[in-house]
RNA sequence: GGAGAGGUGGCAGAGUGGUCGAAUGCGGCGGCUUGCUAAGCCGUUGUCGGGGAUUUACCUCGACCGGGGGUUCGAAUCCCCCCCUCUCCGCCA
């Protein structure tokens, strides 16, 4: 969330981004209600200052074995009073926290001010599309033939878009997990976490995904319990409510998970394959900052991201979001697309963002600096990668014309020395 | 699921209705002492919100003793609900 003097301050880029965002609050009403939060708050305070005052006396002149039943009236009269305004602060402030949630994050100065994916900017590339002597097949055709996708038995005890992956496709899987984790801890200086997969509400709304995405995600009504969308939410929430010291950050994190997504209202697109389903594996990256690290940070974490497509040797472009087609909470991303041969395009297998302050003000994470103050940390986080479309690159990339998928040399310590996958016998 | 114990300031740990934002100890910070270190002594040491002074550290008011509600003139202290931790029993991958 925003701070109030962010959101007083400057006024009209908070109004932007929430044009920029899809986000219909009304920021100059979030501002008088402040107002009125403040009016009421003061005169509550002022009664509170009285009653106190009076209860003292009242303390004193009882030991003084005195009569007190009069200013004893007189504070129940106040009590009464403060009270009925103390209600009304509380629902205010209630309503005024209900209304700052809505209010997306500020997209960067520096980034592209469009107001959708048109927008967007490649910002490099690296290797080039693999030239084939035969027509590449998507991997829903290949993975098929080589018996490393099961989508119709997955289907009958999930339903569609829960993928099954069987033999080789299932090692494979877990190859790439192993490998990325291993590229991140042991190269990239990541600690390794494994986090629940259901979180409660808190932890969504900290991240930012509730309110806005709530009707994405999968809930759990008896507990109020929501399956993850992506690591981001657990881990990034491990630090909720604490105070860091300056000395341990940067904090940087890695972690496997599931992730869950309904994908509401993209029904039709990417019906085939395994490009968008209900449950897929990722490798996040997460990492909490000070303010001034927050920038490196971000350029460090998309080419940790690069590194595990370099050692695939995945061709792959870098794309800097416009402000209309980042997220709620982030303050400037970075997109990592890579090339499908098969489906003759570019999958996006990675988004890195950084958040600034947004999600640790409502997480409530804050460190205490060098000059003993307190600060709000900042939070950023990427795929390092996803696993679906990492896996449809490399069987759609190595892929041969016999049908034959090879493996990268990276992933073969990975799936005990085999260097390609064959038809099952 | 059942029974019990407990959640207080950075930590440990007192406090069972007013003089408690909270003893005491440890830690931290400042100072004194000292050739240096240790020890000792003195002082200081939370967060959030409002108002005021001031180009920063200042003053003042309010709130905060797991969270929420209640009783009372007045609640860390009494009552109710919830959450979490620990111990034991049951069940179980």
């Amino acid at each position: 969330m925003l701070s109030m003097e962010t959101i007083r301050g400057a006024t009209e880029k908070v109004k932007a981004a929430c044009r920029f965002k899809n986000c219909d609050v009304d920021v100059d009403s979030v501002i008088a209600l402040d107002d009125e939060r403040k009016a009421v708050v003061a005169e509550r305070d002022e009664l509170n200052a009285e009653r106190n005052r009076r209860s003292k006396d009242i303390g004193r002149r009882k030991r003084s074995g005195e009569d007190t039943s009069e200013i004893e009236a007189s504070v129940k009269q106040i009590s009464v009073r403060a009270r009925e305004l103390d209600a009304k602060a509380g629902e205010i402030e209630a309503e005024l926290e209900r209304l700052m949630l809505m209010i997306p994050n500020v997209p960067d100065d520096s980034v592209p001010q469009g107001a959708s994916a048109d927008d967007n900017v490649v910002v490099r590339d690296w290797g080039e599309q693999r030239s084939f002597g035969f027509a590449p097949k998507p991997h829903y055709d290949v993975a098929g033939g080589l018996g490393m996708l099961d989508l119709e038995r997955g289907a009958k005890v999930s339903g569609s878009f829960f993928p099954c992956y069987t033999g080789a496709g299932a090692l494979l899987e877990r190859a790439l997990v192993n490998f990325m984790l291993d590229m991140h801890t042991g190269r990239h200086g990541y600690r390794e976490v494994f986090p629940p997969f259901l979180v409660n509400r808190r932890a969504m709304t900290g991240t930012g995904q509730i309110p806005k995405l709530e009707e994405d995600m999968y809930r759990i009504p008896e507990e109020d319990l929501f399956l993850i969308p992506t690591a981001e939410v657990p881990v990034t929430n491990l630090y909720a409510g604490e105070v860091l010291a300056e000395a341990d950050l940067p904090v940087k994190l890695t972690a496997y998970t599931a992730c869950f997504r309904r994908e509401a209202g993209s029904y039709g697109k990417d019906t085939r394959g395994i490009v968008r389903v209900h449950q897929f594996n990722k490798v996040e990256m997460v990492k909490l900052c000070a303010p001034e690290q927050s920038p490196a940070e971000l350029e460090s974490l998309v080419r940790d991201a690069e590194d595990v497509l370099q050692a695939l040797g995945l061709h792959y472009r870098v794309v800097m979001l416009s402000a209309g087609d980042m997220s709620f909470a982030a303050a400037r991303c970075y997109d990592i697309e890579i090339w499908a041969p098969g489906m003759g395009r570019y999958l996006e297998v990675s988004s890195c963002s950084n958040f600034r302050d947004f999600q640790a003000r409502r997480m409530n994470c804050r460190f205490r600096g060098k000059d003993g103050k307190l600060r709000h940390a900042h939070t950023l986080n990427g795929s390092g990668t996803a696993l679906p479309r990492i896996w449809i690159a490399v069987v759609e990339n190595c892929q041969q014309e016999d049908g034959c998928v090879v493996i990268p040399e990276a992933l073969r310590p990975y799936m005990h020395g085999m260097e390609r996958i064959r038809p099952p016998e």
